[in-house]
DNA sequence: GACTCAGGGCCATGG
DNA sequence: CCATGGCCCTGAGTC
């Protein structure tokens, strides 16, 4: 291999920073990765409200920290997977899919 | 067997 | 004070 993907060093589809590597499936930034990983934590009762708790708001990378309940759906609506997100505290628990590139 | 790549945890800064 | 954004460590995966 070595070819890698090119695609790595761009940005992130949810807030259009820069990509951080591969993180749930999809490259995303630290950033996303810290918020997706919480709200998977969190997974309690939905306290992400929105404008009618609809997530019809923009969704557009300035906004995304406006309505977390968004900013959430943007992620899985990018291609993140919640399944990858580890919720039994262990660490190196790396998943099987990779990005075809 | 060693390096790489990705994920989880905890930290520091910002709102 | 809490949330966001980031860096660090551990660990699976690849070479
Ligand atoms: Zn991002
Ligand atoms: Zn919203």
């Amino acid at each position: 291999m070595k070819e890698k993907c090119t695609i790595i060093g761009k940005t992130c589809p949810i807030c259009n920073d820069v990509t951080s590597g591969i993180h749930y499936g999809i490259h995303t930034c630290e950033s996303c990765k810290s918020f997706f990983k919480r709200a998977i934590s969190f997974k309690k009762s939905p306290k992400f409200k929105c404008a009618s708790s609809q997530g019809t708001c923009a969704l557009s990378p300035a906004t995304r920290s406006a309505c977390q309940l968004c900013r959430f759906e943007k992620c899985i609506q990018a291609g993140m997977l919640p399944s990858l997100v580890r919720q039994r505290g262990e660490r190196g628990g790396r998943a099987k899919l990779y990005l075809k590139c």
